[in-house]
DNA sequence: CGTAGCCTTGACCGCCCTCAAATTATGTGG
DNA sequence: CCACATAATTTGAGGGCGGTCAAGGCTACG
């Protein structure tokens, strides 16, 4: 996982030696495991750091006074979050575990001493957080201008394309250890109505989603009413050039292997089993 | 306004002296003026260079296949967007004028020259780019889950919250030359519908808006009802020792008077005539 | 004075919400 | 391995918020 992301950011930046340098520094730090469905960060807490997300699948989300919630993203594995290095910054919504997850992280005296050995890094990070705005928006108009059923065929459309990217879908199917509850958090919709969508997209034959496990029948129809182009998704310059540069690199970055491993990641990280 | 710019990076970086060197840069540069309703930028146009607004008001959208229309955010006095020093960077999106604007800009080399000079100004923009990813995760749960009066009054609780901190509001009034299509658009509403709750609004005697005038008679109600709460807009520390220190360096900072005067602009960004 | 765009209002309709209950997973302790 | 509790899914009936369509009025601007 920690090549896709050093592919990732190698494509943000102008100098590919400082990633490297980073995401070796960030493959030497312990990981961490966390339990499914724990709350990781709520608002207030402090968010110096930068965490990466090895294994799992977590999401942030924000709540009203009165209950009502709106996830705000899924964070899947490859994904960073947290990183805010200015002073005191905190943590303004709720960062939760939705299966078990295996993290990375760099802390802050880490990241101010890269700063300055590795300077680009720091700049592909920031880059990197600056991609997700591009998703941030296709949300707003999914939950904005988007039918109820155009919504939930976006939604599995973008997260299957991210988990390809991550190399965790296998033909049509892939696992989204999602209760409809959550997606209808995230696509501001009633469990119930998200429900009777589910069923239509299935009575349709483009997809059944059952039991955590999406399997995509027919991806081109789905992308088609709704309007998904995985274009936002996409870094500004997807270069061949630098994919194999990319390629090229990922031998000498000496990763080391699995620093843990339990049946429940490994069930959540990919379909293998 | 420049002024403002200084108070609100400063606040952001660990070094003001960088960020009055950048600052001090931008004032240095020539200002654009642009006319009403004109498109700045259209998705795939070159992003790369730091646009500051010193006046009027535009706005950020998407539009979909089938013309549907979703603005995104609102820019207005004080605020940056186009920041994105990466390669190739592009804009994926429309930005559009809404009234006469005023704009200073920093071009690619002059970023690069700043990032040795005043690496913490660099490091002051990114923060502040990321400052946004509040605003936008606040659109987000308006448009997903509240009602149409709740996120109107939203609207305008952050608009006029936003525009006071710009100190372009005069008591409970400020200019705000939006026509109800566009705010149906920011909260995803059908014009036909907004109108409808602003009768409501006003008729509660909450606030008025005509002719890009609004009155908020009622922020505290509103602000209840809408479930608004600043928090999100501001800094991570808005100190009291640091405003000062903004107050103490303002006077060496040496900004040269406006550039350009036009009757439109004057007219956009106050409301004293 | 005419035209174009925006605002306003009314009537009607449909998508999605609400409430409620039955059914099926999931998990826990006996 | 089964009994039980809890949570998630499924299905139905009815209602309301906001959309759609349409027409008339207002304002700005040439």
């Amino acid at each position: 996982m920690i090549e896709k992301l050093y592919a990732r950011l190698a494509g943000l930046a102008s100098k590919t030696g400082d990633v490297a340098e980073g995401v070796r520094e960030l493959a030497r730090q312990p990981s961490r495991v966390v339990g499914a469905r724990e709350l990781l960060f709520r608002p207030g807490a402090p968010a110096a750091g930068l965490f990466f997300i090895t294994a799992g699948i977590a999401c942030r989300y924000d709540l009203l006074s009165d209950g009502r919630r709106q996830i705000t993203q899924f964070l899947l594995p490859g994904d960073l979050f947290g990183v805010r290095t200015c002073i005191d910054a905190r943590f303004d919504h709720h960062v939760e575990s939705l299966t078990a997850l295996e993290i990375s992280s760099l802390t802050p005296p880490i990241l101010d001493e890269l700063r300055t050995r590795a300077p680009c890094f720091i700049d592909a990070l920031w880059s990197a957080r600056q991609q997700e705005q591009a998703v941030f928006r296709e949300w707003l108009i999914n939950v904005g201008q988007r039918s109820a059923i155009e919504r939930v065929a976006h939604l599995f459309c973008e997260l299957f394309t991210r988990l390809q990217a991550a190399g965790l879908t296998i033909e049509t199917c892939c696992m989204l250890p999602l209760t409809q509850i959550e997606i209808a958090h995230a696509v501001a919709l009633t469990p119930v109505h998200v429900n009777r969508t589910l069923m239509e997209l299935s009575r349709r034959g483009w997809l059944t989603f059952r039991r955590g496990v999406l399997d995509i029948r027919a991806f081109a129809t789905l992308a088609d009413i709704a309007g998904f182009d995985a274009g936002y998704l996409e870094s500004p310059r997807p270069d061949k050039a630098q994919a194999r540069l990319a390629n090229r690199l990922r031998g000498t970055l000496h990763l080391p292997g699995p620093c843990v491993s339990s049946p429940a990641i490994e069930a959540a990280a990919t379909l293998r089993d």
